[in-house]
Formats: C-alpha cells, structure tokens, sequence
RNA sequence: GCGGGCGUGGUGGAAUGGUAGACACAGCGGACUUAAAAUCCGCAGCCUAUGGCGUGGGGGUUCGAGUCCCCCCGCCCGCACCA
C-alpha cells in the first residue's frame, strides 16, 4: 500500500491541468461567474496570508466550475509602487528588474499552491500594454470633466518624497512611510470622486451591495461622512473687512437662537488677514499652524483662540456676535467657520468658559422620571426672566469643576422666539427654512470625502499624459502617442531622494513639443497613485482587447465580479476608488455597471504565537518559529529540560562526527542518544549549543503567559501570546517551506478548517500536521476502493448498513455544498472529517461495492475543492476518466436527507430525561404516550401529573409536569 | 464621544428558539515497537455523580433561551475637535 506522496503528486496534477488548460475561462453558453481575490503587490516572496486568501478564491473557483458555471479566475500583479524604488535605492539595480524578477518567483509559488487561475490573463500593472489604456481612461475622463488640475494644499510626505491622498494620511502621518506630513502648494491633478458622492453612499443602502459586510459599508459610509445641514452668512461689522459676511456651515441650525459667537479656522481667510495687522492674531495663527495634527497632539490641545477685531449679525436677534479665530475649527470642513452654541455643543463650552463668553441653552432635554438633570443650563428652564435673544448667562447652573457637559440630546425648543415649544425635529426644518426665507443662507449636503488627488512625484509608477506648454496650458498627449512609457534612467539615479523623471537624466524624455503648438513643452514628470493601476483591473482581466481598455460586450459578460475576496485593510481605499472607477467607465461606455462587486468577503488574518530568546549574554531577540525546536521540546520542569538538553550534546556530537543520517527525532525525553541521529536540515545542527547554555537561572524568565516555558536546545525561548504575523516580531512561517513539509494541499485545508474565514486562524505546527493526517486518511480509504469506479450503480434495496453509508455520502455532499455557498469553510471541512469517519471499516464487495463507489466518489469531489491534488489522485485511483476538477459536481437524492424512524429527546420541564425512537410520521399520541412510557421519563413524572404535553415533529418532546 | 462586532471546555470553534460543546488541536489511556516517532483504537465540560451545575453578569419573554428583549461588565474594529 503506497503512501500518499504530495511531493511526486502535486507536480504531476499541476501540470495535468495546465495541459489541459482546465482552468482558462471557456464561454460554453452556461452561466457565468467570476470570482476574483485582490492581487497581490509583488513584494518579493508570498506569505501565508496569501494562501489563505487565495485558497478560498479558489475554492469558490472549483466549486463553480463543477457546479457548472463558466467560471473567471483570474490573477495579476500590483506592481508599480513605491518599495520597488526603495529597493533599487538600497540594494542597486532598477524597479523594473526587482519588480518583474518578484513576479517571476512570486508566480511560481503560486502555482505551486495548485490554484485554479486562468493564467493566459495575467498582467502585470507595469506593464505598458496595461497602463496604455489607464492613460486612455485618464484623458477621456479628462475631456469628460471627471479630472481637473488644481493648485492646492497638498499632504507631502517628506520621507517619500510625494503627494499623499487625503485617504492615505493616518493621524497626520504617511499610511507607509509613517512620517509626519507636511502642508504644500502644490498644481495637481484630482479625480472628481466628491461629485459622485451622493451614489457611492446611496449605493450602500438601496441594496447594490447586498452582498458586502455590513461594517465595510459602515466604514464606507464613516469616510464619505455625509450630513446635512445649513450654510449661511453672518453680515460682519468692523474695520478693515475684506468681506461683508461670514458664511458658516451648522448641522444644528435649530440651536441658532442658543448662538453666542462665531469661529474660523486659524488658516481662514479672515484670521490670516487680521493675522497681518495684529501682532496677536499673527501669533496665534502661527502657533496653530506649528501644532501637530497627530491624534495625541488634537487630544492634548486645549480649547483656544483669538478674537478678531469684528461682529456677525445674529439673524434673528440682530445682536452682534464676536467672532474668534478658534483651534479646533478645522479649515477643510465645511467653510472653515461657525457659529457656537456652547449651552449645546462640548467644545463650544469648553471655548466660552474659558473666554467668558454667554452660554445659552435653547433646549430642555427630555428628562426621564427619576435621572439628574444631564445638562448645564437648569436655572433657564425655570427661570422666566430670560427670554429668547437674552444674553444673559445662566451659568449657575454650571459647577466649574468641569464635570457638567453640554447637552447634545433631543428637548423642546426654549428660549427661541418663533420655534418655541418645537421639538429639535421640528425646530431643525423650520430654521432652515427661515433662514432660506430671509435669503441668508441654504439647506445643504456636506461631505467629509474629498476629491482624490492622484499625482505622485514618483519614477515608478504610470506616467500622467499630458505635456504642459507655456502657451497652450496642459495638453493632452495625442492618443497616437500613447503610451507615455517610463524612460530608462540610470539606476543610480534612484540613491538621490526625489522623482528622477524631474531630474537631468530624465531631460530627453522630458522635453517635447506641445502636440498643440509645437512649441518649446514639458511633461508632466508625476505618475499616478497606484490605487488608480488596481481600480479598473479587474475589468482588464475580463476583457483585454489591444486597441481600448476593455470591449464593452466582452466585460459585461463577466462583470460585475461575482465575488470579491481580500482584506479588511483595503475596505475604503481600493473599494471606493473600484467603485468610483467602474461609474466613470461606465460614463464613458466601457461598463452598464455601478458596481464592480456583488459580494465582497474580507478574510481573517494569520496569526502566530510570538517567541523571544534571550542568548547568555542577556541579549534578547525574537525568534523565527522554525528556530525553535517542535512543541513537545517546552518542558515545565527545570530537572526534565535538563536531562534533555544534555542528551542532545550527546546527539549532537554525535552527529557532527558521523555521517549524517536523515531520521526522524523525538521531542521526548527518553532518547537514547546513541541511536539517535539528527537529520542534515535540523537546526540545532546550525547553532552552537556551547555559545548559548542554558541555566538555572533564566528559567525563571518571565513569559508571555506567567507560565515558564523552556526551549530546551539553544536557550530559553519565552511564548507570547498570538499575533499578527510580522517580520519584526519574526512570527512567520513560510509557506514554501510548510508546503515542502506537508504538501500544498495541507497547506490551503489547514488554513481553511479551524476558523471561519472571516476571523483570524492561528498558524500551529501541529494543525498543519493535522491537516496532513487527514490527507493520508483520505487517501488510504480511497485506496480500498480501487478502481471501482466501474461497480455500477447501488441497488434500491439495500442493508441498513448500507442504507446509512449512502445517507451519509448525500448528507455530506449536502452540507458541504450549503456550507462552501456561505463561506463556512470550516463547517465544510468538519462535515468532511464527519464523513471519513464513517467510512471506516467500509467493505468494497459484493453488494457493497457500488454503495463503496459512490461514498469514496463523493468523498473525493467534495474534498477536491480544498486539496486538488490529493482528489485528483484518489480520482484515478478509483478508475474515473478524466480530471476530478472537470467533473460535475455530487448530485444530492433528497431521499436520503430523511429517516424513516427518527430519535427524540425527551424533556420534563424543559430539562433533557430520555429518549425515544419513533417512525416519522407517528401520530402525535403515539409519540405522546411513548415518551411517557419511557423509563428515565416515568422516574421524572412520579408524583406528578402531565399538565401540557409538547411535541414539535421530528425535534424533541417536553412534559410539562407538576 | 459616535458607529459596528464579539464574549461557549485547556485551545480554535459547532449548535433554523428544541439533546450545548459537532469537528479539530492539545491532553490522557491502550495497541503495535527492543525503544521512540509515525499509525491505529478508546476516554474526555465542571462538581460533593442514579443527581446537580454549566454558553461574561443580572433580569425578562417562552412549555423550552447560547440564540429573542432590557440593563450591566469586558474585549476587538472603524471613525472622530467633521460644527
């Protein structure tokens, strides 16, 4: 009986399906699905991250190919971008050669992992033949109006050297180089995104995206940050003005009344312009403009301004409000300005008490029967004397030790002339509306997103096409002209920080003719953010003709992709811009689709126990795991760890005096030492057990669980909890290496079967062992079937036992199909383990053998999905034609989804005392009077009397009794 | 602060309102072996065990609650001086 060999299997199947060209995507006429995992940026060698999201695109992608779809399963490579240029900087060479060299070594461990992917679409977004066509989309979109150049403050990262997008900022910081960002003016060029963000944001809730996860949605919603309200104008008063009102933005139009000043932002038009004549001003704004924009700096700062030598007209009191230049007033949202109500807004409190200024509620808050009064303003509620427009300041009612919020819930209006005695639902229309009347201002929509700035001043990345003339402005590169490719430039130019597009080297490539006048021009030396490369490329995967983007007729045949698998990490960025993208493409009439996803799934990460070191010289250091000796070398006890690493000295020695033998080793402590010898590879071999003793005192090291392990071979090795899988904290395991060991197919099914995807799943040594287990088990069961494929079809009358192993096969198959439609990967592969289970002890003769034939048949398609290799080799074994992955998938007879006698549990008051069997479709009274003829049930009734009697078909039985 | 999610054995996790803990990992016992590894078979929530208690805590609805409702506690994620 041979044994399962992964290493002589998967080459072999691998290359069967690429004979065959199993997986290109065929157009039979049948339905269609496309399913596609977010690309990978070619980073130099995949991670195990990678397998677990690639092996779940890929058991969607066999699953529907059996099913009979014709399924797209494609695969590319994100490839320009910044670390490219990092590492011709760092290690020499050009991006280009790094870039093209890692999707060469990156492909082949992919195809190692025995992925079912359509490679006869690969590309790479380096390519010109693929950033052609984004040029194309760029100028269309331009003559469209969808992109415009602007001057703007833009967010420079200084380490990289380039313009980040506002989405790419993170607590004032680069999202990659983690830099503070400084604040330039800079001309660049912006895709229009806030134009569509009324349909982005609707898209989220009028059922587009049904099939994406509520919270991605949410976060999406979160960014976009719609919210409604009111811009209007304060007429101002005062010498010097440089305009004769002050328009604010408020989304609580109904706290007007409750107004006791108004605010801008330190960088507003306004402080910066009293900033030039007051010494004050001038200092303020320059303290501001120092202040960090980190999360830790905002939360620190305290509440602070200045005030500007001017008043605003009250609309409807006509008093005047002084007006202050604020620090929490931010310049990018709404018009940089407001008006305050403290009595109703927390930092609006914080500001007026420091300043003096009025606090004037204008809501009673709902307060429910016995709760403390929640807000500051109690004395006006029963205080008549202070009516609407008062500037009275009711701050009795306030302690000044700061504990008192303001109160930001729904009341009733007070204090406010004609909304008195409104509702703050009603009172917010009705301020609108009056406001609107008097022609001071308009209800408007607001939005947090802004528009998406797309140059980078980056070599290594698709080249803007347009060429900048003094006379005719910025000129469209001809599209006869296109691409505009990366010219070569020197890879030593990429030591020197900065765009060497912008550089001497680059002048040839520079400097052209405007297409327009033939005058003396330059191009446009950015190239495009990278998240523009991976907005559309999805649509290239479905159709790649060589003159234009994509064929219209071609893409729809396939778009929407049917299901979009990556990460969480990429749930606004990517997501939005493809969205917003697959609108402008469909404007243009490449698409009829809004959306480029139906269903999105974000999976979990990898995680791993995290292991640190400390060496005799107290020197401590994270630990790779394949480092550190199997689990069962942690011991408990200083005696034990001691025997055992005195034994492995001897090994050791051993076997650095012989020849090497390549045997297995135990990790326990009963080894005798002169039999044992290490294998070539095994790393105590590539350490020196004399530089690094172990001793009794670092036993008591401190560990991550307050448990004291105790690495036994090099030097105590102390394990933290789970973490996310870093090269920092060196808790990564390659996946190259644990293919090697146990075969890709264990890889992909561990990876998939002991959490749901969605959640993050732990990486063990011993789950892939597992994994692995259950291949050989699978395999040696198979292998009794032997070509029995041919036994023919089971009779109708066949032995209980027999009866059940065919229950069991169509049950399985059932589940399984319901669970891999909903993404249970994990349920899926514990049904198959529940099945192999049952197929022990299986007899393949006689009557049998056909039952036998149909089970391992079942078993190896529904396996097929998650270890491939492994089914097709049971396939052959069974003497099937063909390939497993092209066969249809188990056809279920519901028959056998139902017993003729079913087991109920029996209840007594709710709690469990027996069971019963009976046919299923006993009459209610005979299940009645079964359950309570039932011993364990009879001992529970004694002294008691049946007082209602439960029987819910085919479930349980409950007496009530007492 | 706002929004979303989650809390079940030693661990990862199963349970259309109907037998809580499927399946796996780790563990324990046994078989095989000179021995170990591998493999196979079996045991396994907890307790004071013919019974009782158990799904973060407290209430409620129900014949019956991990599941539904209310309150509280804890953890994770996203957003955030956004007016």
């Amino acid at each position: 009986m041979a044994r399962y060999n992964p290493a002589s299997a998967e080459p072999k199947w691998q290359k069967a399906w690429d004979d065959a060209k199993s997986f290109e995507a065929k157009e039979t006429g049948a339905e269609k699905y496309y399913v596609l995992e977010m690309f990978p940026y070619p980073s130099g060698k995949i991670h195990i991250g990678h397998v677990r999201n690639y092996a779940m695109g890929d058991v969607i992608a066999r699953y529907k190919k059996a099913q009979g779809y014709d399924v797209l399963h494609p695969m590319g490579w994100d490839a320009f971008g910044l670390p490219a240029e990092n590492a011709a900087r760092d290690q020499g060479g050009h991006p280009r050669e790094w870039t093209y060299g890692n999707i060469a070594v990156m492909k082949e461990q992919l195809q190692r992992m025995g992925l079912a992917i359509d490679w006869s679409r690969e590309f790479a977004t380096c390519d010109p033949e693929y950033y052609v066509h984004q040029q194309k989309l760029f100028l269309e979109f331009l003559e469209k109006g969808f992109v415009e150049r602007r001057e703007s403050l833009v967010n420079w990262d200084p380490v990289e050297m380039t313009v980040l997008a506002n989405e790419q900022v993170v607590d004032g910081k680069g999202w990659r180089s983690g830099a503070p960002v400084e604040k330039k003016s800079m001309a660049t060029w912006f895709f229009k995104i806030t134009d569509r963000a009324d349909d982005l944001l609707a898209a989220l809730d009028d059922g587009r995206l049904e099939g994406w996860p509520a919270h991605v949605k949410e976060m999406q919603r979160n960014w976009i940050g719609k919210s409604e309200g009111l811009k209007m104008s304060f007429p101002l008063s005062g010498n010097d003005l440089p305009q004769d009102s002050l328009p604010i933005y408020t989304t609580r139009p109904d706290t007007l009344y409750g107004a006791s000043f108004l605010g801008v932002a330190p960088d507003h038009p306004l402080a910066k312009h009293y900033a030039s004549s007051d010494p004050k001003v001038a200092a303020f704004v320059a303290e501001c403009a120092a202040q960090g924009t980190s999360e830790a700096d905002i939360e620190k700062a305290e509440k602070k301004g200045v005030p500007l030598p001017i008043t605003g007209r009250h609309p409807f009191t006509d008093e005047e409000l002084p007006v202050y230049a604020c620090n929490f007033i931010l310049m990018q949202y709404g018009t940089g300005a407001i008006f305050a109500c403290p009595a109703h807004d927390q930092r609006d409190l914080d500001f007026a008490r420091k300043y003096g200024l009025p606090v004037k509620p204008v809501i009673s808050p709902v307060i429910p029967e016995g709760e403390a009064y929640p807000g500051p303003m109690d004395q006006a509620s029963d205080n008549g004397s202070m009516g609407p427009g008062s500037s009275a300041t009711p701050t009795s009612g306030m302690t000044d030790d700061g504990r008192v919020e303001a109160y930001t819930g729904p009341g009733h209006m007070i204090h406010s002339g004609f909304l008195d005695g409104k509702s703050t639902d009603e009172a917010l229309p009705k301020a609108i509306a009056k406001i609107e009347e008097m022609g001071w201002g308009e209800g408007t929509t607001n939005y947090r997103l802004r528009d998406w700035g797309l140059s980078r001043q980056r070599y290594w990345g698709c080249p803007v096409p347009i060429i900048h003339c003094e006379a005719c402005g910025a000129v469209p590169v001809p599209e006869q002209q296109l691409p505009v490719s990366l010219p070569e430039v020197d890879p030593e130019e990429f030591k020197t920080p900065g765009n060497p597009l912008d550089r001497e080297g680059a002048r040839a490539w520079r400097e052209t003719p405007c297409p327009s006048c033939d005058g003396p021009a330059r191009r446009d030396t950015d190239t495009m953010d990278t998240f523009v490369d991976s907005s559309w490329y999805y649509a290239r995967f479905a159709s790649q003709p060589t003159d234009k983007p994509v064929d219209k007729a071609e893409a729809d045949a396939w778009l929407p992709v049917q299901q979009y698998i990556g990460g969480i990490e990429h749930a606004i960025l990517h997501l939005l811009y493809a969205r917003y993208f697959m609108r402008m493409m469909k404007e243009c009439g490449y698409t009829e689709q809004d959306e480029p996803f139906t269903n999105l799934f974000t999976q979990g990460m990898v995680t791993h126990e995290v292991y640190k070191g400390r060496y005799i010289t107290g020197f401590e250091s994270f630990v790779f795991p394949e480092d550190v000796a199997p689990r069962s070398t942690f011991f408990r006890s200083t005696d034990e760890a001691e025997k055992y690493i005195n034994i492995w000295k001897e090994v050791v020695e051993r076997s650095k005096r012989e020849q090497y033998e390549a045997t297995s080793y135990s990790g326990g402590t009963d080894i005798d030492p002169s039999k044992t010898k290490l294998a070539k590879d095994h790393p105590l071999l590539k350490v020196d057990l004399d530089a690094c003793l172990w001793t009794y005192d670092q036993q008591n090291w401190e560990t991550g669980d307050g448990k004291p392990y105790i690495w036994a071979g090099v030097t105590p090795v102390a394990r933290f909890p789970i973490e996310k899988m870093s090269k920092s904290k060196k808790n990564v395991v390659n996946p190259m290496a644990m293919a090697d060991a146990y075969g890709a197919d264990a890889v992909r099914f561990f990876m998939l079967s002991d959490s749901p995807p969605e959640r993050d799943v732990e990486w063990t040594e011993a789950g892939a062992e597992g994994a692995w287990r259950f291949a050989n088990r699978v395999y040696e069961t198979v292998e009794k079937g032997r070509g029995l494929a041919s036994a023919g079809q089971p009779s109708d009358d066949l032995p209980e036992a027999l009866l059940g192993i065919r229950k069991a096969a169509h049950r399985t198959a059932a589940g399984v199909t319901a669970d891999i439609e909903h993404f249970r990967f994990n349920k899926a592969i514990a049904r198959l383990y529940e099945f192999l289970g049952t197929l022990k002890g299986l007899k393949t003769e006689g009557d049998a053998a056909p039952v036998a034939a149909e089970a391992l048949t079942f078993l190896t398609q529904l396996t097929a999905p998650f270890m491939p290799h492994l089914a097709e080799e049971c396939w052959e074994l069974l003497g099937h034609d063909g390939l497993c992955c092209d066969a249809a998938w188990p056809s279920v007879n519901e028959t056998f989804l139902e017993d003729d006698t079913v087991t109920l549990p029996v209840q007594v008051n709710g709690k469990r005392r027996g069971e019963i069997k009976a046919s299923k479709d006993a009459s209610k009274e005979d299940i009645e009077a079964m359950a309570l003829a039932q011993p364990d049930v009879a001992r529970f009734m004694e002294g008691k009397t049946v007082r209602k009697l439960i029987v819910v078909p085919g479930r349980i039985v409950n007496v009530v009794a007492g």
